[in-house]
RNA sequence: GGAGAGGUGGCGGAGUGGUCGAUCGCGUCGGUCUCGAAAACCGAAGUAGGUGCAAGCCUACCGUGGGUUCGAAUCCCACCCUCUCCGCCA
C-alpha cells in the first residue's frame, strides 16, 4: 500500500515509478477520488460539528425545561445532508483504496530494469556446476528408483502435484528441515515460532496477496486460506501493533508446509517435486527498523546462503529485475542453486526487503524518533530455505554413480548418522 | 455443537440516552522535595483524518459493521473475539 501523500507530492514520479512495474498512470484518477473524499469529508464535519452543538443546546433547553422544537427540526434536517456527504465521503475513500491497494511496491533504484527472469542479473556465484563421468539422473529418477519417492500414489491420495516421500527420503526431508531450523535459532537470532496454517483474510492483506491474487491460494469453506507461505502469519505479527522500537529488530523463522493453488497451472516443471501444491519451508522474517531494513536484507541473504553452502551446494545470488520482482517486494534477491541432473540453475530461495509496503496495510508502526506520532516498520521475508527443493539439490548434487546419495555431514546427526541412501 | 457471561485508553476497572474522549486506581514520563533515592505532592501523557505558514481549530474512534434518535460507550440487529460449564475430539 502506497502513501497518498507521496502521489499528492509528485505525482509524475508516482507514474514514474509504476511504470517501471508496466502499470499505467494512475495518480491523476487517484488525486482525483482523494480531492471528492477530501471535500466531501471537509463539508461532513462541518456537519457534524454543528449536530454536536445542537445536541449540546437540546439537552441544555430539555434540562431546564424549555423548548426545543426548532432546533430538533434543525437536527433532522442537519442528519438527512450528511447522510449524502457520508456517502460520498466513503465512496470516494473507498475507490481511492481500491486503486493503491491494487498497485505494487515501489522497485528500489538498484533493481535492473527487465521483462521477466531473463532480465535478472547473477551478482555472486558460490561453485562452479561441476562435470560428472557419468550421467547424473534427475531427482525424481533417483528417488524413485530408490523406491522413495513415489507420484503415482500421491496422485492417488491426492491429485497431480503432490509427493509421497517414504522411508530415509522422507527422513531427509525431515532433516533438512530440522537442521535449517536449528541453524537460523541458535546461530543466526531468529526465534523459531510455531504459527497458524489457516489464516483469515486481514492476515493475507496485509502480506499483499489479498486483494489481487486470490486465486493462487486454497480457500477454506469457512473463508479462511491455506498459507502459501509462513511469511503470512509470521509477518503479521505485528499487524496492528506499535512495537517498542528497543525490541527491533525482530527475527522470526518458523517450519511449514505451504500449499499453492497455481502451482501447475502453466503446465511447467510437471515431472517431479519441483512445483507442488504443497512443500515444506522454512521461512525467515525480519521487522526492522527503517533505516535498518538494507543491511537486514544482505543479513538475512546471507542466512539462506549459508544453508546452502553448508550443504555442499553449487549456487549463485542473483537480483531480480523490475518484471521479476514480485507485488509486495521493493527489493528482491533469488538465491539460485544448481541441479546437475536437471543441468540448470533453479531457484530455493528468494528474499525480499518489502520497506514499509506490507506495513502500511497492517498498520504496523513504532514510536517516531523524534516522539511525535509514528511511523511504519519495514518488513523483510526470505525462504531460508525451500525444503523440498533443498531435498532436490542434496540428490541431484551428491547423487553417486550407482544411484546412492551421500548424506551431507551437517545432516548426518539429524539421520541417525547414515551417510549414505541407497 | 449446546448454555451462559463479557469485550471501555499501557493494565485494572467505573460509566445503561444529553457538557463522556470518557470517573478512579496502577503503571509510565516531567517537576518539587532529597546528598541521592523512596514516599508524598504538582503536572503531562491515545490513534488517525481534515484545515492552517504556525500556534491552533475541527472531526472520527469505547471489539467490527449496520440501525434507531435532535443526540449513542450507553438502545436494537448482525458478525468477530475472549472466558465459564456441558458435549465431542488429536
Amino acid at each position: 500500500m502506497h502513501d497518498i501523500r507521496l502521489v499528492r507530492a509528485d505525482p509524475a514520479a508516482f507514474d514514474a515509478a509504476m511504470s517501471r512495474r508496466g502499470v499505467a498512470p494512475v495518480a491523476a484518477e487517484i488525486l482525483a477520488q482523494d480531492a471528492a473524499r477530501r471535500g466531501a469529508q471537509q463539508a461532513l464535519q462541518e456537519k457534524q460539528a454543528r449536530r454536536n452543538a445542537l445536541a449540546k443546546e437540546i439537552g441544555q433547553a430539555k434540562r431546564s425545561g424549555g423548548n426545543s422544537v426548532a432546533l430538533e427540526a434543525e437536527g433532522a434536517a442537519l442528519r438527512d445532508a450528511m447522510a449524502a456527504l457520508e456517502a460520498e465521503a466513503s465512496r470516494a475513500e473507498a475507490a481511492q483504496t481500491a486503486l493503491l491497494e491494487a498497485l505494487p511496491n515501489i522497485l528500489d533504484a538498484a533493481v535492473p530494469d527487465g521483462q521477466d527472469e531473463t532480465g535478472n542479473v547473477v551478482l555472486h556465484q558460490h561453485g562452479e556446476p561441476p562435470r560428472p563421468n557419468f550421467a547424473p539422473k534427475q531427482h525424481f529418477e533417483i528417488g524413485e528408483a530408490l523406491g522413495q519417492m513415489d507420484f503415482a500414489t500421491a496422485a492417488k491420495l491426492a491429485g497431480a502435484r503432490f509427493t509421497l516421500l517414504s522411508g530415509p527420503l522422507a527422513r531427509l526431508e525431515r532433516a533438512l528441515g530440522q537442521w535449517m531450523l536449528t541453524l537460523h535459532t541458535e546461530e543466526h537470532g531468529y526465534t523459531e515460532t510455531a504459527v497458524p496454517l489457516l489464516v483469515n483474510a486481514a492476515t493475507v492483506y496485509g502480506t499483499g496477496q489479498l486483494p489481487k491474487f486470490e486465486d493462487d491460494l486454497f480457500k477454506t469453506t469457512d473463508g479462511r486460506y491455506l498459507i502459501a507461505t509462513a511469511e503470512m502469519p509470521l509477518t503479521n505479527l505485528v499487524r496492528e501493533e506499535i512495537v517498542p522500537e528497543p525490541t527491533l529488530p525482530r527475527r522470526y523463522t518458523g517450519l511449514t508446509p505451504c500449499f499453492r493453488s497455481e502451482a501447475g497451472s502453466a503446465g511447467r516443471d510437471t515431472r517431479g517435486m519441483l512445483r507442488q501444491h504443497q512443500f515444506q519451508k522454512v521461512e525467515l522474517v525480519s521487522v526492522t527498523r527503517p533505516e535498518d531494513s538494507e543491511a537486514e536484507h544482505e543479513r538475512m541473504t546471507r542466512c539462506a546462503e549459508r544453508v546452502l553452502t553448508e550443504l555442499g551446494l553449487i549456487w549463485r545470488r542473483v537480483v531480480l529485475c523490475s518484471g521479476d520482482t514480485g507485488f509486495s517486494a521493493a527489493k528482491t534477491y533469488d538465491l539460485e542453486v544448481w541441479l546437475p541432473g536437471q543441468g540448470a540453475w533453479r531457484e530455493i530461495s528468494s528474499c525480499s526487503n518489502c520497506r514499509d509496503f506490507q506495513a502500511r496495510r497492517m498498520n504496523a508502526r513504532m514510536r517516531a524518533p523524534d516522539g511525535k506520532g509514528t511511523v511504519f516498520l519495514h518488513t523483510l521475508n526470505g525462504s531460508g530455505v525451500a525444503v523440498g527443493r533443498a531435498l532436490i539439490a542434496v540428490l541431484e548434487t551428491h547423487q553417486q554413480p550407482d544411484g546412492s546419495v551421500q548424506v551431507p555431514p551437517v545432516l548426518r546427526p539429524w539421520m541417525g548418522g547414515i551417510e549414505r541412501i541407497g
